[in-house]
Order: structure tokens, then C-alpha cells, then sequence
DNA sequence: CGTCCGATGAACT
DNA sequence: GTTCATCGGACGT
């Protein structure tokens, strides 16, 4: 598919983007942005409202703690701005945007989005009749929405035609519009569950509580 | 090879 | 509040 013919919402975002090593303002900059879907030669987007930091070696939540290097982690020891798309509980697809240098294994988990664009698209995906929360606020309902799935595990983010796409459309996050508070589902990681690593767009319908 | 279990979600009571 | 679907990864044997 022909991103440009298709008229994008905002700019793709750059490489230089994803080089931070600062995971964790990263996560808090991903907040707002656009992800864009070109899945089966569909188009639909959604705007970022839930995120999540994980930060190898020493977080122990993050799948590759104490810098584990295996078939499922390997992704996340690629240089910032491709995609780690897992399986988790046998059903959902989850998707974190690798970041900083190469093998250096940081994460951003999108926990949730805003719908944008090509909403009928997202409800058929979801066996849906009609908008509701439930449609994008959480991280493996989003992803079946937009048509994510394992099979897109290692792309690139950034090229003009990638089928998942980061891009910028000018929407702002003021500092008080952005809440924090530690991260969800990693009870096992001991000190490291109670670090204020999740981020979520105040007074936006589709966060997680 | 066997077993355990997870960065979840949906359908229950 | 609870249960469970469903499967690849991780790890011990």
C-alpha cells in the first residue's frame, strides 16, 4: 500500500526518535503520538493513551532481565524503532516499541489507544457493533483491532510504508495531563512492580483504571 | 520431553 | 468477585 496516496495523518517519526536511552521519558513521549495500521491493505490509526516502560538488565519485569538473550528476546536487543510483538497467555498480541542503541534491550509496552481513523475496520476485527471503551483499552484488545499480530515481530517503524507506523500530528500532552503509576500485571518482579513506570492520558475514555 | 505459567480478556456467579 | 481459554517460552529432567 502507497502510505503517501493514502494522505497520513501527521509525520512520520525518525529514527533519531527511538535512540534516547532514557526509556522511561520515552515511554511519556509516546503519549499523544499516532500509530498507524496498514494491515491486509487496510488503513486505520489510533492516538497513544497507555504506556508502559521496561528497562533490561536490571528490571526485573522486563522479559529480558539480567539481559537474557533468547528466540522471543531478541528483538529487543535490535537498535531502537522496530517492533517486539509477543504472544502472552496463548491469545493476545502484544506490542512494544524497542528503544534506545543496539543491545541495549529497552521497551515501551502501548497498553492502550484512542481509535482515529477507519473505526468499522477495528469493530469488525473486534466482533464489535459499535464504539465502546473496550474497543482499544487494552494491550491485547488494541492490537487486534489495528491487526497486529506475532508475524509483524522485527519490523521497522519508521519507513513510509511499514505496515505499523509511529507519526506525529501535533497533538500535545501538557505535564498535568499525564498521570503515572506502577505498572500492571508484574506482581512476580518484586521492587521493580512498584516503580512509576506507566503512563496514561488524563480524562481519556480509553485508559485502564 | 514434561511441566509450569504469563506485561490478558471474556464470560461467568 | 471467580474461572478459564490456549500456546510458546523457559527450564528441569
Amino acid at each position: 500500500m502507497n502510505a503517501q496516496r493514502l494522505n497520513l495523518r501527521g509525520d512520520l517519526l525518525p529514527p533519531s526518535f527511538y535512540t534516547s536511552e532514557d526509556v522511561v521519558q520515552l515511554a511519556q513521549a509516546l503519549i499523544g503520538k499516532v500509530i498507524v495500521s496498514l494491515v491486509d491493505g487496510k488503513y486505520c490509526s489510533g492516538r497513544i493513551v497507555e504506556t508502559e516502560a521496561y528497562r533490561a538488565p536490571e528490571d526485573k519485569a522486563c522479559h529480558a532481565w539480567n539481559n537474557r538473550r533468547t528466540h522471543r528476546t531478541a528483538t529487543m536487543f535490535e537498535a531502537g524503532g522496530v517492533a517486539y510483538i509477543y504472544l502472552c497467555y496463548g491469545i493476545h498480541h502484544l506490542f512494544n516499541v524497542v528503544t534506545g542503541p543496539k543491545d541495549k534491550a529497552h521497551a515501551v509496552l502501548v497498553r492502550a489507544i484512542e481509535p482515529l481513523d477507519n473505526i468499522p475496520l477495528m469493530l469488525q476485527r473486534r466482533n464489535m457493533r459499535s464504539l465502546h471503551p473496550n474497543l482499544t483499552n487494552g494491550p491485547g484488545k488494541w492490537t487486534q483491532a489495528l491487526g497486529i499480530t506475532t508475524a509483524l515481530n522485527g519490523i521497522k517503524l519508521y519507513t513510509p510504508d511499514a505496515p505499523i507506523q509511529l507519526r506525529d500530528d501535533g497533538y500535545t500532552v501538557a505535564k498535568d495531563e499525564l498521570l503515572t503509576g506502577p505498572r500492571i500485571g508484574v506482581d512476580y518482579a518484586g521492587e521493580w512492580a512498584k516503580v512509576p513506570w506507566r503512563f496514561r492520558l488524563a480524562q481519556n475514555a480509553y485508559i485502564g483504571p
